[in-house]
DNA sequence: ACTTGGCACTCTGGTCGATGGAGTGCCAGA
DNA sequence: TCTGGCACTCCATCGACCAGAGTGCCAAGT
């Protein structure tokens, strides 16, 4: 009763100041929401929850502002997700629908999600180990540098450079080709280790040692280094209210800029239809500690969108579940 | 002789307000350079300067500040390049000597690039117009839906998604992959429609929708659609100096967003040894014209950086003109 | 014909103080 | 347990004011 009456104030706290961006009081509390209750009684409860921590007021005779924890148990208990709009659905099927590759789509799907939310968005280029390799390719770009090409079923393509010691001729990469296509052919990306290894041992003695620097790339470029890219957008919209970064824009882009950090924060989560929120400190990266991520699994890698912790979670939460599932049902099929 | 007084007036108001940020007055000038002249003498000169449309103050009695023409005449005519340190070279070439593949130097060069000059770099994906196709592959990824990717002699991969309007045999994906391989192999890009145009016509025909549906792709994605594609970095220089993009900082993010903007902006100049430089207003794009942008090609591409109008000109255009000539090295051998 | 020192003028940025308003905490009464 | 009332605090705004920087112009010097 009165419990349930002080999680009210609070959610009206969060919406009020996700909306207006200022400080609220216990009389806009009293108003908003028909509580049937005196701004004095709002008083009261926000007393208790400052004590708790849900809530702080910037100075003394201010309103009164969500904090951390505070927005942490709005998402948690007090929040229902918004539901999309039907015109929101299509937007999103239209938008993707015409997609020329799967580079594409995770273009596509990064500036859908960046303008459907209006905050900044990432997502995962499709990670590829579970994938089985399609097909092996060996070119000579120089007398002594090869470039390895991998093509998956996913349509994915890895590519990677690999210096010789000593000049090859055409047909010794022909044959080399043959080697790594034979091995590889329909075998799943984690297995590629083992079926590789002993190769150099069991071929021709003069193409073992080019061998084994083709397998030692491979093995660095699939294994030690899975190389997982992210796709960025929707940048500009951290200046939406200078009022949220007032000097702190500067550490989250150059947050941004890491490849590595990004993927940290939306690779962790691994289960789709799960979406997970992380909200300021939260976060422990460096420069993101006045920003909130709510991302979740498409199934092959991580789809998220950052923004001020004042940031309206029920519509984001939906934005990102909605993209991901099309996302993945893009990819899956 | 007065003519060149007044120049070095202008000079020592640039590079005194690059330095500093703050207009500078008619003491400054006169201290700073040893001209030997007092400052009233500088007012004159000034004065006749603003005349002329070169300088103006921000309000009465302030300093004076170089407007987009007068950065030009600086740029024209009254700055040197600055030669690169001994160290910043072997930076250079230690930083990009690292890189695993193609686009690995593309994304090495930016960041560098954005190190360097404490702006936002931007290096183009090489293009592909000038190579060679070393391999056709064609995979199936669903039976109604293909993969074509193609590899280039430069290392360059290109891929895309094909719809077809009936299932496809395995069979058939052998077929088409050969008979498109026999076709383009060691095909110049830039000749590839005239060798892929006839193929359906002149192929059994239950294939023949296939192959016309395949090779509709193909000239899609090399000449309607050249992807070109830009690599972006530094992003977060922007915010070094809050006073040269007070409010404007949002539209030049948002422009920084559209590859195809920033590929106008680096991509034009086409030769090699000369760097191209936009002042301000200059620039035609849409909320950039608080920017200056330096650039030049690199053989295969674009690579510039970008900045408020107030930035060092001698000191950016030797760090793009170092790295573009490192770049076109790396991927030119 | 230039250059220079002097001088009056203008504008900015910062500080100070007063004021109004919003919001709180607390208390006493329903 | 809720409510109205009241005193209090603090912020934001405004106007006034002042110091400083820089200018434009003029008259004198070279």
């Amino acid at each position: 009763m009165l419990e349930e009456r002080r999680l009210d104030v609070l959610r009206a706290i969060v919406e009020g100041f996700v909306l207006t961006n200022e400080p609220v009081g216990s009389r806009a509390v009293a108003e908003r929401r028909q509580l049937g209750v005196s701004p004095a009684t709002v008083r009261n409860d926000m007393a208790a929850l400052e004590e708790e921590g849900y809530i702080v007021q910037p100075h003394t005779s201010a309103g009164r502002v969500p904090t951390d924890k505070g927005y942490r148990l709005f998402v948690d208990r007090l929040s229902s997700v918004k539901p999309m709009s039907v015109a929101e659905r299509r937007a999103i099927e239209t938008f993707l629908e015409g997609a020329v590759d799967l580079d594409d789509v995770v273009r596509r799907s990064v500036r859908l999600l960046a303008q459907l939310t209006r905050q900044v968005a990432v997502v995962q280029y499709p990670s590829l180990s579970r994938s089985e390799v399609r097909h092996v390719e060996v070119v000579a770009m120089t007398s002594t540098r090869l470039l390895l090409v991998l093509i998956t079923d996913r349509g994915r393509v890895e590519q990677r450079i690999v210096e010789l010691l000593e000049p090859i001729e055409d047909a010794d990469v022909a044959d080399l080709r043959r080697i790594l296509g034979t091995a590889l052919h329909g075998c799943r990306l984690v297995d590629v280790p083992a079926a590789v290894s002993d190769l150099p041992d069991s071929s021709s003695p003069h193409l073992r040692g080019m061998l084994s620097a083709l397998v030692a790339v491979v093995l660095e470029s699939l294994v030690e280094r899975p190389e997982e890219r992210v796709a960025l957008a929707g940048t500009a919209n951290l200046t939406r209210s200078n009022l949220d970064f007032p000097h702190t824009l500067r550490p989250v882009l150059e947050a941004l800029e890491e490849q590595v950090v990004l993927l940290r924060l939306i690779g962790t989560p691994g289960d789709s239809d799960t979406v997970t929120v992380r909200i300021g400190a939260e976060n422990d990266v460096e420069g993101l500690q006045t920003t909130s991520i709510v991302s979740t699994d498409y199934g092959f890698g991580g789809v998220g969108v950052l923004g001020p912790t004042r940031m309206d979670y029920p519509a984001n939460i939906a934005a990102v579940r909605a993209v991901a599932r099309y996302v993945g049902e893009l990819l899956g099929s």
